[in-house]
DNA sequence: AATGTATTCAACCGCCAAGGT
DNA sequence: CACCTTGGCGGTTGAATACAT
């Protein structure tokens, strides 16, 4: 009996033991070794098929779900880094709940994998601040202060770095982190020089913003390196200002006229500064 | 140590679109 | 054109685990 029967707690289904549907539940060893040998000489697709030739008593469905978020090689396992956290909130407010095109742009991620961060750590942080995930008001905080603010975590952890290893540039700017090319090369809208987000935010409100304390400035646990190559080069590209621009936080650029942000936090908006709620959003794992 | 509660994540479900017959 | 099969996607579930009391 593998880990994964004794973690459900069973091994198999009701209407297999008395020899009519498919197994459900939690796939033994001995079916992703049948299944991923099956694909290893046959190639993905038609997942039927392979389901039945691969003698597996399970939906084709089912294959190619335990294929495409398991067995798949290159399936990054493990804590999402901070890149890959900004990438998804960034993302998220440009194409909502489209799972399989965020999980596109972070190689070897799953868009299940990306959907449960989404719902257990994202829509947290809304239920604790009492708003719908959904709402213009958590959107613009999302977009107008955590982005940024995550952004510039990264940047700043990068200029750290930078700081300490004097003789030569990070690895990880070059091979550490996998660089999401296929943003930019795919033809992908990804930063679509042309959009316009719905939000913005006035000179004041940078102002406002500028003045507060980084929720940031205390944390040292840092563990995962940054990359500031993929965000420059796409902010360069699309809607965002760079990293290493003169304002030093580039998501600013996504929010330009229009948000009271004096207004919002009169209105209830008074997690907009993050503080400890926001912090956890990407602390617990790093 | 025991119990209760919250969180995580693998897997399933239902719907939809595309392609074949 | 209607029907069927298949693949893909987003939403949801539920057992294991972690954490709190």
């Amino acid at each position: 009996m593998d880990s994964q029967v004794r973690k459900y707690g069973y091994a198999r289904t009701e209407s297999e033991d008395q020899g009519m549907g498919v197994r459900k539940g939690p796939w033994t060893i001995d079916e992703d070794s049948l299944l991923a040998q099956y694909i290893t000489i046959h190639g993905e697709g038609h997942w039927n098929t392979a389901a039945r030739r691969a003698g597996l008593n399970r939906t084709g469905k089912s294959c190619r779900l335990r294929w495409l978020n398991y067995l798949r090689p290159n399936v990054r396992r493990g804590n999402l880094t901070l890149e890959e956290q900004l990438l998804i909130l960034q993302l998220h407010s440009r194409l909502g709940n489209r799972w399989s095109k965020i999980a596109q742009q972070l190689p070897g991620r799953t868009d299940n994998e990306i959907k449960n961060y989404w719902r257990t750590r994202v829509q947290k942080q809304a239920k604790q601040l009492k708003c719908d995930v959904n709402s213009k008001q958590f959107r613009d905080t999302m977009r107008c202060v955590w982005i940024p603010q995550l952004s510039e975590k990264i940047r700043a952890e990068s200029e750290s770095h930078m700081d300490q290893l004097t003789t030569s540039p990070p690895s990880y700017c070059s091979s550490q982190i996998d660089i999401p090319v296929a943003a930019s090369e795919s033809g992908s809208d990804l930063f679509d020089p042309n959009f316009i987000p719905d939000i913005s935010v006035s000179s004041a409100l940078s102002d406002a913003l500028d003045a507060q304390a980084s929720p940031w400035s205390d944390l040292t646990d840092y563990q995962n390196p940054p990359c500031g190559q993929y965000y420059s080069d796409s902010m360069q590209n699309g809607s965002g200002s760079c990293p290493e621009n003169d304002s030093g936080s580039w998501g600013w650029g996504w929010c330009q006229d229009g948000v009271d942000m004096q207004a919002m936090e009169q209105e209830g908006y008074g997690f907009i500064g993050g503080g400890e709620s926001l912090e956890s959003l990407w602390n617990e794992e790093n």
